[in-house]
DNA sequence: TAAAATGTACTAACTAGTTCGAATGTCAAG
DNA sequence: CTTGACATTCGAACTAGTTAGTACATTTTA
């Protein structure tokens, strides 16, 4: 009596893998990488933990290959960016609201970030591909404070990555200190209104910052 | 012969628990909430697992108490800064240094507060005494904006809440992603030069924000 | 038929928290 | 100074529940 107990299951090798790196990705930003748990991962997921063996090998297996896959996709989204024909404030104001959307919409990822450096970044070292990234993102701000100082827009000779590093610190912090900074000031940071505010926030912050002059703001007395 | 069996013990029920919430503090700091272990942190304490349970009831609890010991030591340092008697500029320089030289030498609290965060900050939302904190430092900068904007030193009429998240998000950050931002860019954080030029940069961009006019530094073209 | 993919049930190790049975220190009252 | 009540400390074995990882059988694909 052999009937449909093969519940019409269809190999599909690719899928079942998306599959799984998505659950695992939401447990494990959730909990953490001691506190996920590869029973909870399997329980959400079409397949099975066997599955997660089969394919990831262990946990930690299973957490790197999340880190590289949500790395590997903002990597798209960068690039796309034509930066090179706006004028250089437009251009840093463009790429800057593109950090900030992209950390805003992508908590997952802020927040592997963050179990990741509790772990001393140990898993990231071991992956080439993760470490190769980013490089884009410093080429384009130098070029644009290239641009900004040759045309007078800025006067500040600042390092591109101390600069890349002011724009990250402010868009991911909003979001990896949301819940303890909401708590303390009782704010709500996803709401709207507060968005759209820091986001010019941040943009005019910087501006403001290259095109004061070398030296710092300070007008020494006479 | 009953020899000094005794290996001269002394009741000091309050170094004990000191001795415990210093080993627990680096034990959660370094491997987070779920990835501590009690033996571990019993291991390397002079006393035992039986004392923490004594004093501290559960693992949660320790972690709690750690938490709040540690929110309890900013404290003391930001309250005896005399920021009123200095100009604006000034004061509010002096305010961020203070602010990054926590962070920079508080690496223990910095990753706690990530870890709270991963936790969706659950424990800290139980904690009175946490909550209280913090808003001295609001007081504090809303002072200062609304000294410059009298003396014509500042321009902005920015929200102090998100002027202090503009300074704790940078000097947090440095701390927090120091090894993902480091392995990343291969740049040592914590090198002396780097944090000097640091602690200049984001007062500067603070300060310089701060000047520029309202409505952006963007010059609308003709 | 072989290889890849999947499902089920198991185990070996770990870990938070407990229990027991003391010994020793503290401190105040007698 | 003694005594007794009580707080603190020690140490180690124990448990109950959890969890990462596996053995083995089965189904699908090609």
């Amino acid at each position: 009596m052999a009937e449909r107990q093969g519940n019409g299951r269809k190999n599909d090798p690719q899928r079942t893998q998306e599959d799984i790196l998505a659950v695992a990705t939401e447990e494990f930003s959730t909990h953490g990488l001691a506190g996920a748990r590869v029973d909870a991962i399997a329980e959400r997921t079409r397949t099975s933990k066997r599955m997660i063996y089969y394919y990831f090998g262990s946990k930690e297996g299973l957490y790197l290959a999340v880190l590289e896959r949500s790395y590997r996709r903002i990597r798209t989204l960068e690039a796309d960016l034509e930066l090179a024909n706006l004028p250089p404030e437009k251009a840093l104001r463009t790429l800057i609201e593109t950090t900030f959307d992209h950390d805003e919409t992508n908590p997952d990822f802020v927040r592997l970030v963050s179990i990741e450096n509790i772990h001393h970044a140990a898993h990231m070292l071991r992956s080439e591909a993760i470490r190769e990234l980013n490089v884009s993102v410093i080429q384009m701000i130098e070029a644009i404070i290239a641009r900004g100082l040759a045309d007078g827009t800025f006067r500040r000779k600042a390092d591109p990555i101390d600069v890349h590093m002011l724009i990250s610190a402010f868009c991911f912090f909003r979001v990896s200190n949301r819940y303890t900074f909401g708590t303390i000031f009782r704010r709500d940071l996803s709401e709207e209104a507060t968005i759209e505010r820091h986001r010019t926030m941040i943009a005019d912050a910087v501006i403001s910052y290259l095109k004061s002059p070398e030296g710092g703001p300070i007008t020494p007395p006479g």
